[in-house]
DNA sequence: CACAGGATCGTT
DNA sequence: ACGATCCTGTGT
């Protein structure tokens, strides 16, 4: 109906189910949609199965993660500080425990919703950190499991090509081994604002 | 710009 | 108890 979205084609299931690492990076530039809000992708993360001392799995299989051992191309969604809802989108082959985490955005459609869900702020601050994409989705517990490749709902959609990439260690995950909290796993588009906790990237060496 | 503290609740 | 966080207030 009202999804102006749909002139962008949708990302088909097969995208999603390789290593962690190759979606996190791919997934930038591509476009969220629910309803009139499209947000393209500035800042992702992989989380990593087997060896990854930051991942939900590491301790295997519990209530909370079980989206993440599933088919890949849905959605695992958590509640973080019981407060903020958590989007990432479950990647690699079904039984394996992985994902990549949405960190951040730039408003790509549906400004006005965006705003209206995010306290009325405008600039980067609306969108820079996974809490405060969750809340422009206006995502909830509803949308876990949820299959990003079907139109309807929430989808993901083909965007523009970006340019370089930063790369750097992921966030809040001190408690991590030091080889895992110190991996460069943390992806973002370069020249741009809306990115979050930018001193600690860099630029990749293999960008295009 | 940096840091401290509170909010708030499902998961372990 | 403790978060893959966010916001506000305070100080440089």
């Amino acid at each position: 109906m009202a999804g102006g979205c749909s002139v962008e084609s949708l990302v088909p299931r097969s995208f999603y189910s390789r290593d962690a690492l190759v979606v996190a990076r791919e997934l930038l530039g591509m476009v969220l949609c629910r309803g009139e809000v499209g947000l393209r992708i500035t800042e992702t993360e992989a989380y990593r199965w087997p060896d990854d001392s930051a991942n939900h799995c590491r301790m295997g299989r519990t209530a909370r993660n079980t989206p993440m051992w599933g088919p890949a191309g849905h959605a695992y969604i958590y509640l973080c500080y019981g407060i903020h809802h958590m989007l990432n989108l479950v990647t690699g082959r079904e039984g394996d425990g992985e994902a990549v985490l949405i960190r951040a955005a730039e408003p790509a459609r549906g400004l006005r919703i965006v705003r209206s869900r995010r306290r009325g702020l405008s600039g980067p601050g609306l969108l820079t950190g996974p809490g405060k994409v969750g809340a422009a989705l206006g995502l909830d517990l509803g949308f876990n499991h949820h299959a990003l490749y079907q139109a309807g709902g929430l989808e993901l959609r083909q965007g523009t090509p970006v340019g370089q990439v930063l790369v750097g260690p992921r966030v809040g995950i001190a408690y991590a081994r030091p080889e895992h909290r110190d991996a460069p796993w943390r992806f973002a588009v370069a020249g741009t604002p809306w990115v979050s906790h930018r001193r600690a990237l860099r630029l990749d060496g293999r960008t295009p």
